[in-house]
DNA sequence: ATGTAC
């Protein structure tokens, strides 16, 4: 069985790619996700299913003619970036250092941004529509732009890896930094201010919704899709600083075309047709899938990540895992662990060894061969990559 | 996830 119909007497069955239980709190969230009248057919939970705010990451939710923007989440357009290099792994012998250092110099990191706006990021498309989002954020452009670029902290991340074959791969994790994080924000208020007005009766308040047709609905979708747009962007812009960097050092600068390039988001909402219906998809810590779709499924810091490719499986929404997802809080984690054990579970790995990343230790997330083997009737692996550098946000 | 206010 490829996943498992949950028995929580909701309208809409739960399906779960999960080979565990759910806890008591995840159970009750997606009971009440699944209870809300607008919800298509069923909700879809992905093998790295955990609490999140409003709706569990890793859970992806149709709904008919309204969208729940704190089950979107506050980073819109949290992603993936991938590419597959011509270099193979005997070409990083020696120069692993002087990359992360030349990283951690060019790419802004943590509550950092970029001192200047670069030619690229000035000439982005979208800085057009800035004046049409919401009034909340107008005077954040010149912040917007400089943050265009930016790594940004939490689990956000850049790596240099390797696949089986020897073949080396960049990689990054980054989503719409402080803009997306304002707009979504500013709807999601707006949302709950609005149930509260027509004294809705909602299992939680975090499950407030526009519906469409309404100006609310519209600013929010407009807003959410810019941010995506942002955040996408981001990533190129990111990865092209990065291919630059590696490329100095090993093929003197010069530009060598990627084997394959990979950006995916996998915290956001798009129209969709499933079943027939023009939906709309929130995927939630999870990645589109459709058939032909490549996706990028990243383990934590001492493990595998994968390179995957859709089957298009249409009772997940054509949908994979983003990750392995946490076993345990960043809390715990910290309590738990201690930097012996982070050396031991990232050796071979090039990057920090100290408490600000000891929440990121690979022993607080499940492990991610568990979740792929859940998932493969969701995915096919394109390639299995480990990383040799990493840089945390 | 993001800085802002404490």
């Amino acid at each position: 069985m490829p996943y498992e119909k949950l028995e929580l007497s909701t309208p809409a069955p739960v399906l779960s790619w999960a080979n565990h239980e759910l806890g008591k709190e995840e159970a009750k969230m997606a009971k009440n996700v699944a209870s809300l009248p607008f919800v298509f057919k069923h909700v879809a939970l992905m093998p790295d299913v955990h609490l999140g705010k409003g709706a569990l990451v890793g859970s992806v939710v149709a709904t008919k003619e309204a969208v729940i923007p704190a089950a979107v989440g506050v980073d819109i357009g949290c992603g993936m970036a991938a590419i597959k290099t011509q270099f193979t792994a005997e070409q990083l012998e020696g120069k692993l250092k002087k990359i992360r250092l030349d990283i951690e110099a060019e790419i802004p990191v943590g509550f950092n941004a970029n001192k200047d706006i670069e030619k690229t990021v000035a000439n982005w498309q979208r800085w057009v529509d800035f004046k049409d989002l919401h009034g909340g954020v107008q005077d954040l452009q010149n912040k917007a732009m400089k943050q265009m670029g930016s790594l940004g902290g939490g689990n956000h991340f850049i790596e240099v890896c390797v696949d089986t074959e020897n073949a080396v791969w960049l990689m990054l994790h980054s989503g719409s930094r402080n803009i997306g994080n304002v707009l979504a924000q500013c709807h999601i208020s707006t949302a709950k201010e609005l149930a509260k007005l027509a004294e809705l009766t909602l299992p939680d308040l975090d499950l407030a919704y526009f519906v469409a047709g309404t100006p609310e609905f519209d600013a929010y979708w407009r807003d959410l899709q810019w941010a995506q747009n942002y955040a996408r962007y981001n990533r190129d812009v990111m990865m092209a600083r990065f291919k630059r960097i590696v490329e100095k050092y090993l093929s003197g600068g010069k530009s060598k075309k990627p084997l394959l390039e990979v950006n995916c988001h996998h915290n956001y909402a798009e129209k969709e047709v499933h079943f027939g219906e023009d939906v709309y998809v929130t995927r939630k810590g999870a990645v589109r899938a459709q058939q032909e779709d490549y996706g990028i499924i990243p383990g934590s810091m001492g493990a595998k990540s994968f390179i995957v490719k859709g089957k298009g499986n249409h009772d997940s929404y054509c949908s994979c895992s983003h990750g392995a997802g946490r076993l345990m809080s960043r809390t715990k984690a910290k309590k738990q662990f201690t930097i012996d054990d982070l050396i031991q579970q990232t050796q071979g790995v090039e990057c920090r060894k100290d408490d600000a990343v000891l929440d990121e230790i690979p022993g607080a997330y499940k492990p991610i061969e568990q979740v792929m083997a859940n998932q493969a009737d969701l995915v096919e692996i394109v390639a299995t990559l480990k990383q040799v550098l990493c840089v945390k946000g």
